[in-house]
DNA sequence: CTGCCTGCAAACTCTTTGCACGAAT
DNA sequence: ATTCGTGCAAAGAGTTTGCAGGCAG
């Protein structure tokens, strides 16, 4: 069932669990599996339904404590763009500075490189006497052919 | 008590109240002082304690209610950093492109003009077919004095 | 076996809302 | 007088946590 590019990641996450003294439960695995089958953000009660299919004891108090060790393992980005529940995106290997760009109308994240964020991210904060530590660059927009046409190219729902 | 230079951005307040057939109350007037007495970014709760000294009979339902009107009519700029909980800032006058740097170590928020994002805003949402409503740009910090000297300049509280 | 991990449900934080009273126009 | 505005308290949404039992190492 898994695809084989993710046996490698899985392995990344049980050698991460097992280098932090955590242990490799059923309910992690099935949370892995269930994140890593996602094709878009998502959000935990997203990775709830869908971990479920895999193995439908896991709780929402599992996956909420699952998260953070995916988040700090890299191998999931935390992506919150103030809509007060928090995205989640499956991580790339490169360690791209990455902008969002949100279309308000069809509720799409579009993920885009920006590699000048760090540039300034620098510039700004040792002006201050700061360092970076994170930087977030978000553009919320309305989709052109809706207004126009009445219907979204993008929309997928 | 109220400074002069917020008389007239109080005026505005209040024509913008007549103009949108809302009333001028005297909860809405406190709400007003105390957005305005506040010398960096703050909280729905902060606002709250700071009305509540100038009219006591402000509840945070109020508080609440009126902040959207405050955004709405460009008297303050609302300002997501990404904690559970929105911070507020009164809104220059010029309409500019306003990026912010936290500090983690001092919770600070410093604003920082960003021109650039407007282009920025402009050029990768059209590659969507999209068009730019709002952008923002942040970025979290460590204060390096602290570091190296356990105390961090910026420091308020 | 030992102790980390789990599910459940309650607690929490921030914000919104229904309702009946009160005040601005 | 009309309405809109208000305080109160309850309800929401998303997330966190205490506890008793379960399973990995």
């Amino acid at each position: 069932m898994a695809s084989v590019s993710n046996d490698a990641t899985k392995d990344q996450f049980k050698s991460y669990l097992a280098r932090k003294g955590l242990r490799v439960t059923n309910q992690r695995l099935a949370i892995f599996d269930a994140a890593f089958a996602q094709t878009k953000h998502f959000t935990a009660e997203d990775l709830l339904d869908q971990a479920r299919r895999i193995d439908d004891s896991v709780s929402r108090a599992t996956v909420y404590r699952t998260l953070p060790i995916m988040t700090e393992s890299a191998l999931l980005r935390e992506v919150d763009i103030g809509t007060g529940e928090k995205y989640y995106v499956r991580n790339p290997q490169e360690n791209a500075q990455m902008a969002q760009v949100i279309c308000l109308d069809c509720d799409r994240i579009f993920e885009i490189s920006a590699p000048f964020m760090e540039w300034y991210g620098n510039t700004v904060s040792s002006k201050l006497g700061l360092t970076p530590v994170t930087q977030r660059l978000q553009v919320s927009a309305r989709c052109i052919a809706l207004r126009e046409t009445g219907a979204c190219k993008n929309k997928v729902t």
